[in-house]
DNA sequence: CAGTATACGACCGTTTCTGTCCGCGTTTCA
DNA sequence: TGAAACGCGGACAGAAACGGTCGTATACTG
């Protein structure tokens, strides 16, 4: 419940590691899979995700790999959940047009929906560059800060 | 991913219409399962969580049924889904002191936590009672505004 | 051509989720 | 006192999601 799943977590971790390599060129599934200790054939397959989302740019052959389509600060860890996983929805009833079937039963949905898209909103805010900054010395102020409102 | 389980949709639902009717002294897993359509025998077994958690008071026998153990003013949605779900966690690693066994991989979840103390914290800001609140004048103002920092 | 890499679909084992059943204890009321 | 209405709690089964593997086709490099 409310929980990232390990293709996600993997994604973004993926992504981190691409951003924290800028000199290469591109580096392969089994590169990354490799550095993480994850299942390569399992990262390939989210990495094509990636691909096919625009987030990616991918490169057959020798040499070849993936590599970050855009500036990591461009990259919101929201595009790479929804690109992995699907859309984002809070709540199993609220997927797009018909909600819960009939009986006037979710009058909760709507409020949920605005925590939804707050939670939405925290993660457009945050961007793989910000994942992928190393050292946080203890005294520095804040990095990203997001401002987030919840009006019920 | 990152989206609550149906029992804990139930759950809030429940609480919402207790909260929407305190002039009863009770109300049973029956009564709000129809009022709703959802499986009473499901709802039972949650609002045993929720009793067990000290969120609601149960009343054996007949007439018997759960009411709210204080104010729904004073019952957050975080509460609740703890409640019924367990221990609020958006990465499945972090849970608790062993985290992703060996390699260094997990530089990620730390930004993470942060932002899953975020969500928390929205979710923390949330009332029964916000959940409860029937019409909603266009024109009103904020209801409930949660001021909520990611600092990454 | 040989080697390396992505692309993509099929498949499977495990876990989690949802929902049901059943027997038990408790309270109320006739 | 006994039946009915209710909460309590374990066991369990079907369904779906998840995590991961395999095999094969395709694309690029040298």
């Amino acid at each position: 419940m409310l929980k990232l799943t390990k293709k996600a977590d993997y994604g973004l971790m993926a992504l981190k590691y691409l951003a924290e390599h800028p000199e290469t060129p591109a580096l392969s599934a089994k590169d990354i899979a490799d550095a993480y200790g994850i299942p390569a054939q399992l990262l390939a397959k989210i990495l094509q995700l990636l691909t096919k989302s625009g987030l990616l740019r991918s490169h057959a052959g020798m040499n070849g790999g993936y590599a970050l389509s855009r500036d990591a600060r461009e990259i919101s860890a929201y595009e790479v959940i929804h690109a992995i996983d699907g859309p984002f929805f809070i709540t199993s009833c609220t997927k797009g047009a018909k909600s819960c079937d009939l009986t006037p039963s979710c009058t909760i949905k709507e409020p949920l929906a605005r925590v939804n898209d707050t939670i939405a909103g925290v993660l457009r805010s945050i961007s793989i560059y910000d994942l992928a900054e190393r050292e946080t010395p203890a005294g520095r102020a804040v990095a990203a800060q997001a401002l987030v409102t919840l009006t019920l």
